[in-house]
RNA sequence: GGGGCUGUAGCUCAGUUGGUUAGAGUGCCGGUCUGUCACACCGGAGGUCGCGGGUUCGAGUCCCGUCAGCCCCGCCA
């Protein structure tokens, strides 16, 4: 409201209602800058215009105060008007001031000037209702609730049904640790908290609900980082009846609709790319394709170099692979090895690398090359290469950590600022100490070409799955699921799972597939992501209201808490003290 | 679970080699001021140096532990 007003409004009298932003006393004259959701405004005090008894409370007025003005808006003298202000050409002469209600010293300053450094985050998060007040997180909620609003509306008009699901859902084994939330009228067990609707929503396509979609709370145990909290909102989607190109297709078009929403560029079709590929070419199975460079393999040219470890490393049955940057030999020996940390924290044992220089070549792998080499490898005077030798499990991570590093310490220039990729078919399964596990979830549809070889190489079959990356962000992952029991049930039990087992955990799934589920699939995209992309966010807790600390605790309102040890019996639970620590608080004591 | 960074006035920060009474800007309180927009000027109040222990004649500073926040690995799509 008050930051919509403009010169057209000059003449007109307003009420408005705000928050005291700043406040500027001349003595004669003063003015205040009135904040609110919208913006702000000038309004100005003085004896010609104001009240007396206004006048008198205006110069006590404190910043945060909650007031009410009534006055004239006027367009402002021409050397007294702030062309850095939305509303900078006028300004509200304030007849009537109505303060209503008080406000206490802020703990951290809404206003913030030009050289202000933000209050430290813990801060923030403890007086959240003041650094809401600030004006660029009031824009950012606004954009989420454009995103979500925009996104029901898409989907509405694609003939999709919002369907809720569960809060309180059955725990699954598999994937991240669940919340528990304790019954109280059934000693001894548990709701989860869902991970995700995926059960859910494949239910929903065998009731008959072909086109599904939900904005859903979902909740993880895990240690956080930046991107990741332990509740979160997904767009949730599934349909039936579909192949992967009608996901790909509308949430290419949702994508579209979005960035057009938040001024971004996403023109579909997006590029594709299989799993193998991005692995092969970028060592990541979300690449930043906002820079061009790529991985090369080297193992035909390099085997022949006489060095121990690339020799050792193909006759293990490895890859030689590497990255060629275009005058990279201008790096310094101490930033080139700042790059090897990066691959060496990645997971590799190390980095070879090379200068080719006016005299030759210079770094620990220029001693192996010979002329022939540098040929076959297409260095020139004034290039660098780094190269990485092994199984591509240890050196896909490592190049890609050393293509980060190599486009930050040479400030590549971008080729778009908006890169949108697909990548398809990840395996469907991993194998961790002679363990197989699902790579997405246990119900990823095995790839048609792949599905006969389910029995004796596993880990060989393709999922028919997608993941959704921009600018190298993981925004979505989805996939067609299975919808044969039989087919399900030979999955579930290639992971591990006996007869019984499998009923117990996914009995309720399987029952349903065999009821005649439609072949179907979907995707779920990472809101809160989406948004903190399409901002350019440092954090996901600058798109979230209330967010959580790394350590998973709200700071605001102060949860997690003890409770009382009445509402522990209630509900059975009896909790067990850390042992070793002093002074450690009673678990909640009766009400007295 | 592991590694790193940070913690000094309401807020943002400085604080030397361990040395007297811990500083600045801003905010806050009081005053002057009729065109400011980081208003200006004068004056003032404001400190559990995160917490606990240790070394030392002496600790904001060194050591150990601990708590909190942030970043990362593990974990997690």
């Amino acid at each position: 409201m008050v930051g919509g007003l403009r010169r057209e409004h000059a003449g007109s009298t307003q009420a408005l209602t705000g928050w005291v932003h700043r406040r500027r006393d001349l003595g004669g004259l003063l003015f205040v800058d009135l904040r609110d959701g919208s913006g702000l405004v000038q309004v100005s005090f003085g004896p010609d215009w104001t009240d007396a008894e206004a006048l008198e409370t205006a110069h006590r007025l404190g910043a945060e105060e909650v007031i009410r003005i009534s006055g004239e808006v006027i367009l402002r003298p021409e050397e007294a008007r702030n062309p850095d202000l939305a509303t900078g050409d006028i300004e509200v002469q304030a007849r009537s001031l109505e303060r209503l209600n008080r406000a206490t010293t802020p703990a951290i300053p809404v206003y913030r000037g030009p050289e202000d450094e933000l209050p430290a985050e813990e801060l923030r998060l403890r007086h959240r209702h003041l650094d809401l007040r600030r004006t660029p997180l009031q824009e950012n909620m606004a954009l989420r609730h454009r995103l979500i609003l925009a996104t029901r509306n898409y989907f509405d008009d694609l003939g999709f049904l919002e369907v809720e699901t569960p809060v309180l859902t059955k725990p699954t084994p598999e994937g991240a640790r669940d919340y528990l939330v304790p019954s109280r009228v059934h000693p001894g067990e548990f709701y989860a908290l869902p991970q995700s609707p995926q059960i859910y929503k494949q239910i929903l396509m065998t009731a008959g609900f072909d086109r599904y979609m939900q904005i859903a709370r979902c909740f993880r145990d895990e240690d956080l980082r930046a991107d990741r909290q332990p509740e979160f909102t997904q767009i949730d989607v599934e349909a039936a009846f579909v192949g992967a190109d009608d996901v790909l297709e509308w949430i290419e078009g949702l994508m579209e609709t979005l960035a057009r929403v938040a001024g971004v560029e996403a023109e579909p079709p997006f590029q594709r790319m299989s799993w193998a590929q991005a692995m092969d070419r970028y060592g990541s199975d979300r690449p930043d394709l906002r820079w061009a460079l790529k991985l090369d393999d080297w193992t035909e040219v390099l085997r022949t170099a006489d060095s121990n470890i690339l020799r050792g490393a193909v006759a293990e049955g490895g890859r030689i692979r590497g990255i060629r940057l275009d005058g990279g030999a201008s790096l310094s020996r101490r930033q080139v090895e700042a790059i090897e940390e990066e691959a060496k924290a990645a997971g590799a044992p190390g980095l070879l690398w090379a200068k080719r220089t006016a005299d030759g070549g210079s770094g620990p792998l220029s001693r192996w090359l010979e002329e022939g080499h540098w040929g076959a490898l297409e260095a020139r005077e004034g290039d660098l290469l780094l190269v990485a030798a092994g199984p591509d499990r240890v050196t896909s991570p490592a190049l890609a950590a050393t293509r980060r590093a190599a486009i930050q310490a040479l400030e590549l220039p971008r080729v778009t600022d908006h890169a949108w990729l697909w990548v398809l078919d990840f395996p469907l399964f991993e194998e961790e100490d002679g363990v197989m596990f699902p790579n997405h979830h246990p119900f990823v549809l095995p790839h048609p070409d792949d599905a006969d070889r389910l029995a004796e190489d596993p880990l060989s079959v393709r999922g028919v799955a997608y993941d959704l990356v921009y600018n190298g962000s993981e925004l979505g992952s989805g996939s067609l699921r299975i919808h044969d029991p039989e087919l399900q049930r030979g999955v579930l039990e290639l992971l591990g799972m006996g007869p019984d087992e499998i009923d117990g955990k996914f009995g309720f799934l399987l029952e349903a597939l065999a009821s005649g589920a439609p072949p179907h699939g979907g995707i779920a995209l990472g809101m809160d992501r989406i948004v903190k992309d399409f901002l350019g966010a440092a954090s996901l807790r600058d798109v979230i209201a209330f967010p959580k600390t790394t350590a998973a605790r709200a700071l605001f309102e102060g949860a997690p808490s003890p409770v009382l040890q009445k509402e522990l019996a209630d509900l059975h639970l009896e909790v067990r003290r850390r042992s070793g620590r002093g002074a450690e608080e009673p678990q909640g004591n009766e009400p007295t």
